[in-house]
RNA sequence: GGUCCGGUAGCUCAGUUGGAUAGAGCAUCAGCCUUCUAAGCUGAGGGUCAUUGGUUCGAAUCCAAUCCGGAUCACCA
């Protein structure tokens, strides 16, 4: 159906250049008209804007559109109507023109979807702490990047989904030195707490610990930084990190038990929230490479080398600053491993695009990493695209892991699916299933409320979670528009199997055409969406269509319409409709119920 | 201080890339279930699109300046 994809526009424009050009003896290209569509109060298809025309070809705007709405009457048989207010010609197509849309639409299960294959795209979302639990902010991540992968696939490309895992640093040896002192041998076997929160409790542990120490010393009369360079937590933690680079088997046996435990708990989050990687990227693993393509940087002269033996980048000429990438001892920092990351990726996949799903926190890093790869000529470099998303904030601010003000992604899952369960019972949804099925219903309940709450807004936004509102059920909402396509559901259940005969054409009632023309729109709602690499694009689209629907749902009886041309048009409407919504669901990762 | 992002109804957000009288949801008020699932639908009130100037047939949208909020400018990750 990607014939349909804008078919109608492309098509208008090349008419009106056609018309245009043999009237006026005037050449104006297609790009230069303008098609718009029409504010809901108008009752028409499409618009097209005529006043940049009058003034490109010279000619006084009554008569230009008033001519041009004529030729386009007499040369464009879907054309029923054209009528000129102001500038605007408001165009009507037939309702045989419709009636064969939604045919083509109905019958073909991929509507929406485009064929032509686009190149190989890699998108890396989630990045987690190996040392604690995922949270909020990693659900923002995770539903865009999650989403825009699918957007991606389902315009063409070949997408490689993948994740980073943050599994070394100073950060970990926390968990693992409090757990090496206080742990006594726990395991989430022994404790029954999940392997990620109970790595997390060790990491608070440690906090906790220096917290004291550093209070001690500080009583003292020591100052702040100095108290936690001396505290002996902070000491031994250090001896850790170096114990683990070294290679001494106790720690790195120690390190890879507690890492599997968080991996496992992960790995049922994931399970949860419908998602998954192709492959997962480990820090472990490329934070000592990066370090040689900065030395055959430093050789071609791209890099510089102080007195003390760091080297640097100078980036003036780019309008960033000195960037240091190896440090005096030789080590790497963060920057010369995502280069090497980025690398490994190419070798691996060679993506035309690497699409990173992290924080505009980083905006400035991804920049820097941007500006280095173009400097070390490394073929990936263009396509090195930072999708970059706002914080998500509490009503009472910044989460803080210090402050215990972090939700857990866990805890709010059970909470959406608690509240779902409730209001499903106080309203008797749903009874006719089974326990099992009911269970599983309100998750997906739940798991919609959050995602469509999540992803509604655009990504680049700054957003505060209100708990009340992303478990409401009403308006704008997943659960909403999880409401209307089982509604649907159930209207084709009730009308047993679709007349399977092309819709007779009967006159469209308004409601219906409106309907229509927003199925219409859902390709180039995809291409858009993925274009912008923004879902809310998409999740806009999904709520206006459920919307509209509702109304003529609301209006015009589909059952118990009065000829079976209607009955058989409205049929094939809704499972027009139902098709769209569960396919738009699906792409942002929300399951779309066939009963609730 | 430099750079980047944001500012639209009481609150949370859209706004078809410069087009018609700026739209939804929540909240408030008033209606609609003997008919296909009321997690729905209809209606009302609610706006100096942060401010000021500019660009033009036309600006929430583009440009400039200003104000407010946030992020960033680490030998942290």
């Amino acid at each position: 159906m990607a014939a349909f994809s804008g078919s109608v526009e492309h098509e208008l424009r090349t008419q009106v250049s056609e018309l245009l050009r043999r009237r006026y003896d005037q050449p104006v290209g297609p790009e230069n008209i303008l098609i718009k569509l029409p504010p809901p109060e108008v009752a028409a298809d499409f618009t097209l804007v005529a006043f940049s025309l009058a003034q490109l070809l010279q000619q006084p705007l009554p008569q230009l559109a008033a001519a041009l709405a004529e030729d386009l009457k007499a040369n464009w048989p879907p054309l029923v109507s054209a009528e000129v207010v102001k500038g605007f010609i408001n165009l009507t197509l037939s309702d045989a023109f419709w009636c064969d849309f939604l045919e083509q639409q109905r019958t073909n299960p991929t509507f929406g979807r485009s064929t032509d294959r686009k190149p190989r795209v890699l998108v890396e979302f989630c990045g987690p702490n190996t040392n604690k639990p995922l949270h909020l902010g990693h659900l923002r991540n995770i539903f865009i990047g999650y989403a825009v992968s699918e957007l991606l696939q389902a315009v063409g490309h070949e997408v490689v989904r993948v994740n980073i895992l943050n599994d070394r640093g100073v950060h970990i040896c926390k968990s693992m030195l409090a757990y090496q002192k206080y742990g006594q041998h726990e395991t989430p076997e022994s404790s029954g707490i999940k392997g990620d929160f109970l790595v997390g409790e060790y990491y608070v542990r440690f906090e906790q610990e220096l917290k004291k120490q550093m209070e001690a010393l500080q009583a003292q009369g020591l100052s702040e930084e100095e108290a936690r360079r001396q505290a002996p937590l902070q000491r031994e933690v250090q001896q850790m990190l170096q114990a683990w680079e070294a290679g001494d088997p106790e720690v790195r046996g120690l390190w890879a038990t507690m890492n599997n435990w968080v991996y496992q708990g992960f790995a049922q989050t994931y399970r949860k929230l419908g998602i998954r990687f192709d492959k997962e990227y480990f820090e472990s693993d490329t934070y000592l490479k990066g370090k040689e393509l900065v030395l055959q940087g430093l050789q071609k002269g791209i890099f510089y080398r102080k007195p003390d033996g760091s080297v640097w980048v100078d980036l003036s000429a780019e309008g960033l600053e000195h960037k240091l990438l190896l440090r005096a001892d030789g080590t790497s920092v963060y920057i010369t491993q995502d280069i090497a990351t980025a690398l490994e990726r190419w070798n691996d996949f060679a993506p035309e695009r690497m699409i990173y799903t992290v924080a505009s926190e980083q905006d400035h890093h991804f920049k820097v990493l941007k500006a280095i790869c173009r400097r070390l000529e490394l073929p990936f470099a263009e396509g090195i695209h930072h999708l970059s998303y706002g914080l998500v904030e509490l009503p009472t601010g910044r989460m803080k892991s210090r402050e215990g003000t972090v939700v857990d992604a866990d805890d709010l899952l059970e909470e959406m699916t608690a509240t779902a369960a409730r209001y499903s019972k106080e309203h008797g949804k749903a009874t006719d299933l089974s326990e099992a099925e009911q269970q599983e219903l309100f998750r997906s309940i739940g798991l919609a409320a959050l995602k469509f709450f999540i992803l509604k807004v655009h990504a680049r936004k700054r957003m505060v979670f209100h708990p009340e509102e992303s478990i409401d059920v009403h308006g704008f909402t997943g659960p909403f528009i999880q409401y209307t396509h089982a509604r649907i559901c159930s209207l084709l259940r009730k009308a047993g199997i679709l007349p399977s005969q092309p819709v007779a054409v009967a006159p469209l009632h308004r409601s219906e055409r409106e309907v229509l023309r927003l199925l219409y729109r859902y390709p180039a709602t995809l291409l858009d969406a993925a274009d912008q690499l923004e879902p809310a694009v998409l999740a806009n689209y999904l709520y206006h269509l459920a919307k509209t629907y509702n109304q003529f749902y609301q209006e015009l009886p589909v059952l118990q319409a009065a000829t079976d041309a209607e009955r058989t048009l409205r049929l094939h409407l809704s499972d027009g409709v139902r098709q769209v919504l569960a396919s738009g669901l699906s792409l942002l990762g929300i399951p779309a119920p066939q009963r609730m």
